[in-house]
DNA sequence: GATTAGCAGTCAGTCAAGTCGAGTGCTAAG
DNA sequence: CTTAGCACTCGACTTGACTGACTGCTAATC
């Protein structure tokens, strides 16, 4: 096992690297750093925990720089995640207290964040599914095509389109209206879907077929919502943070640009309340990203799911200032904004 | 004046430029192209056309590149729009045509042009001042705060939230609820904004401070509607062509983050018709996009006012086939769709 | 007058050689 | 376990020479 000086200059390095983006050596830890042995001991250490593959060293005789493995100890271990300062915590407050709708505060969270961490910023659009349902409309668009329109008594709206076998008239679709909306206004949304699902089997045969693909619609709303949306800032982060990539950046940005594997890729991070989560590096490479970390938090806005945000950066990249910024974000949404 | 044959030089300088990415001397033209002159021809047109400041030498000894200025002529004057190849025509048809609602349609528009550009896609929400009031739903998140959702015939959902100076208890938003759906319901946008006005003149005076909120509300919404928002796909492509801005990228990447510059281009560029505007390089600098282009176009969907869709890149990219591809989505959007 | 061949001059890019210095690993002594 | 000392490695940087792609100019040619 490593010793416990060994650890400490695993984590200079790491504090150091990501400052310099150079490899850092022996001599530079002992003058950066209040160690109180010689450059030789700190050597020594280096070997062992270039043993334990924690750092290596990009060529013969240069500093170390630290691996996945190295990232991934001192963000479980050796990373003191330091509250934000005054000033940040009043900028919270301030930037995100003056929101008004859902659709604001996410768009000021996101760019909050992206401020805070100098990295490209991402949330995940809350669902919704313990809200009720205010009003169900329906639009014809053509004989064959309803808008189906659903209102949340938290405000939110969902709309999608049904693709109809047969054609249905207006004064179809009107009495349909009404019997829909007496059938489902003031459920959740959960419990809307079942109610929809038993209205089928009562329906007359004429309007089954139109019904069923209705009401599909409806459940298939309900439930899968919003969860699909990122909503990101940040992205010249990104840039300003290329060299990192490796080249792989073209990777990550089309990941964003296809939410689907950040989506996935935030499913599978650990949903433990309100902790911090990181993948770190290879961690990702499954996903086409490689050199590629995340670090993210679940959140939780009153009278919706629970949600995700966090950012996307280089491996290299300053863990304890981030997770500090993506923790004090999250807290804020589930908890202040949970009082008022 | 600069000869006939400056100008196909020009051209050719141009389009190898272009394809190559190097400066372009005189050899490289007579070789690739079949002038049936020597070099030194070449090279004395050359300096006709260094003259009047349309190419330029990056260094005393070395081929030329098109200036802005050059790139202008060779854009107006020059450029042969060929039309699309056929598969690229039958992309554009089973690509688009499959679509269900309109944002689906833009989703796959930008895509598209992305696709066929190799370049950043940009798509402006059109808006839909000709469409008339279906229903207004007003939503109350709290004591003073009320949603205002303004559904469309054409299927389009708008949502604002008003902010009131006294509180509204549930009984009374019903009651308005009521009264605005008979005032509004049916009339175009435009009309509904004249309608409320006066309905603030005659309101009872209990009503008036909300009603004029509602009103000021849904007057803004009718008429600001969606002008202000942006699709874009291709953001790879950007950062693919990123030498070409000369490190200016970062500017460009935040003209799409914030959306609002690009708006304001968008609105500055000639509406004539259906014709395909370009801004090039410096044009562009005021609002801090330099080394960059842009291509647009407008175009009308049935039921909807008139937008428009284009590509953003570097200066130094394919003009004719940007333009080619940009027409003809455009075109496809505003005549095909308009027929069915 | 337009075109061409020929030639001197310019200058970025490249390659090899040489130097420098940061940093390591090892060994032996404290 | 720590430290000083030392030989060694190897990337980074500098220098200088060379190459080759151009141009611009001039004088001859069509």
């Amino acid at each position: 096992m490593v010793s416990e000086r060994s650890l400490a200059v695993l984590r200079a390095i790491v504090q150091d690297y990501v400052a310099s983006r150079e490899p850092v050596g022996s001599k530079t830890i002992v003058e950066r750093h209040a160690f109180g042995v010689s450059a030789a001991t700190i050597r020594n250490d280096m070997a062992l925990l270039e043993e334990e593959e924690l750092i290596a060293a990009p060529h013969t005789s240069s500093g170390r720089i630290p691996t996945d493995k190295g990232y991934r100890v001192f963000v479980d271990r050796l990373t003191d995640v330091r509250p934000l300062t005054a000033a940040q915590r009043h900028a919270i407050e301030t930037f995100l207290g003056e929101s008004s709708d859902l659709d604001e505060l996410l768009a000021r969270t996101v760019r909050l964040i992206a401020q805070l961490t100098k990295q490209l910023a991402v949330v995940q659009y809350p669902t919704f599914s313990s809200a009720r349902v205010r009003h169900v409309e329906l639009v014809s668009l053509a004989p064959t095509r309803v808008l189906c329109i659903l209102i949340a008594d938290s405000g939110q709206v969902e709309q999608r389109l049904a693709e109809l076998d047969h054609p249905v008239d207006d004064e179809t679709l009107a009495e349909l209206r009404i019997r829909l909306n007496d059938l489902v206004t003031g459920s959740t949304m959960i419990d809307a879907v079942a109610l929809l699902s038993g209205e089928i089997d009562a329906a007359d045969r004429r309007h089954a077929a139109l019904l069923h693909t209705l009401a599909a619609t409806l459940a298939e709303q309900a439930q899968v919502q919003r969860t699909d949306r990122l909503v990101v800032a940040g992205a010249a982060n990104l840039v300003r943070t290329e060299q990192d990539f490796a080249g792989s950046i073209l990777g990550v940005i089309e990941a964003i640009e296809e939410q689907v594997v950040l989506l996935k890729l935030f499913g599978e991070m650990a949903t433990d309340e309100h902790a911090v989560a990181v993948r770190i590096g290879r961690e990702n490479a499954a996903f086409g990203l490689g050199e590629t970390s995340i670090v993210s938090s679940a959140f939780e806005i009153p009278g919706r799911d629970i949600s995700r945000l966090g950012i996307v950066g280089p491996t290299r990249m300053d863990y304890s200032n981030s997770m500090a910024a993506v923790r004090a974000v999250a807290r804020y949404l589930s908890r202040t904004l949970g009082e008022s």
